[in-house]
DNA sequence: ATTATCTATAGATCTATAGATAATGC
DNA sequence: ATTATCTATAGATCTATAGATAATGC
């Protein structure tokens, strides 16, 4: 009898593959979505071939039909989780309460964090689902909830006295766009290449400092009392240091 | 392969078109120009073939190559006006001179409304020059001239004490990719189809009011003294109505 | 037997070139 | 003759299915 070398995690059985480099993190189906995300970010979804996901996942082109029924299907898979993460996130960050300032600064600066950590260009992700309504649904839902309840922080911050009289929802919708904004530029920042990219983000002080300033500057626009924006700032990363530092 | 010289009159000869639907407006390579831009914008341009770029533009697929050597050299030279048209807008308000502040409202404002007004997104032609650097110098070039005239407005602000302390390239490129995020959803807004996104722009009061309002919100939350927002936004408005007014 | 992969391939595009053709201009 | 378009098509993909195969599990 051979004794088996390794401790079995969920260990799959079927033929081996053939590629042994790549690979090899957990179940395929997220191995497929990483690395579709990754090139979908890179050359969008039209640009990027079933050939080309199955190479960076370390599979040939016709096993991914084993787990997707089409192209269309990894992007919808990919999609779902677009929206979730600054859900999650907003939802955790209005549990903690606090003033609607102070929320609002500590979603805006995780929602830049979040995006950038995320693996695709969330603005080709819209143009898709919108062009696309009965795939993405799900989606648009979900981007409605997330549009909502920004809407909500901000309807407070007025109702008490501390944000300016304005159009809730046309403030959330700002507010979003220029996270998802930031995103872009973060994700090109500075010119052509990934390093320069990168070179520019940390010349800048890093995503955590991008967000802040953008988080600054968004909400001393929208503080009745400018001269709030230290208070706020200080209490938005006081909560940051605890409950939500996960984040 | 003749190509056809920068000719002044717009010469018509050659074998009459098949369709006569669609184009008849000016030279034939702008049409094609206009046709892939609006294309582009829709399904991004790997989801865009050249026989959909000959149909809109009422020529069949093979003429294309009269004037284009490829699909590369199509989006190249739409590209080419990308920054063009903010870059003008921009030296036309520094040209107009006034405080910073007047000037970054008004750039902000007219910097929406143009945007908006592409025909394409610029968030992937971002990504598209950034994975061809070769070919997208000229554009690269273009858009450093862009952020280093808004650094130079946020520059001016801050020594004539009109602007708070800030590293002013970083807030420059936080504004500039504001404006895009907002292009973006202006595009989709409010949901997947055309009719629901114009229908949240007049909801919201039109592109002019929007543009209004992420001007306010970002001109007030990088002023000194907040209080002031309200002569900035008439001054810009002032200088609207007579110089710029174009824009 | 079940599972996960592979190889092979048809059918469907899509690009880019070659060469024909229908106008106007000389 | 020159120009702008057309038709036809080779060659290069790219998608999605069929069917084979190599593991483990029973």
């Amino acid at each position: 009898m051979v004794v088996r070398a390794e401790a079995e995690p969920p260990r799959r059985s079927g033929r081996p593959r053939r590629s042994t480099r790549e690979a090899a993190s957990g179940d395929p189906r997220s191995e497929i979505l990483a690395a579709a995300g990754r090139l979908f970010a890179e050359r969008g979804v039209g640009g990027t071939t079933m050939v080309e996901i199955a190479r960076a996942s370390g599979l040939r082109q016709s096993s991914l039909y084993y787990y997707f029924r089409n192209k269309g299907h990894v992007l919808e898979a990919i999609v779902v989780e677009a929206n979730r993460v600054p859900l999650r996130m907003i939802e955790q960050v209005r549990e903690a309460g606090g003033p609607a300032p102070v929320q609002l600064y500590r979603i805006i600066r995780a929602d830049v964090a979040a995006l950038s950590s995320l693996p695709y260009d969330l603005n080709e992700i819209h143009r898709l689902a919108g062009r696309d309504p009965e795939t993405f649904t799900r989606y648009w839902e979900e981007r409605e909830q997330l549009v909502d309840a920004v809407t909500q922080v901000i309807r407070a911050g007025i109702d008490a006295g501390e944000l300016r009289q304005m159009h809730p929802r046309l403030a959330a919708l700002t507010i979003l766009s220029n996270d998802e904004g930031t995103q872009n530029w973060l994700r090109v920042a500075g010119g052509p290449t990934a390093r320069d990219a990168s070179a520019t983000r940390a010349g800048l002080g890093g995503t955590h400092a991008i967000g802040g300033f953008l988080a600054d500057l968004v909400v001393r626009g929208l503080l009745v009392d400018a001269s709030t924006i230290d208070g706020v700032r200080q209490a938005a990363d006081g909560l940051d240091a605890t409950a939500v530092l996960d984040l």
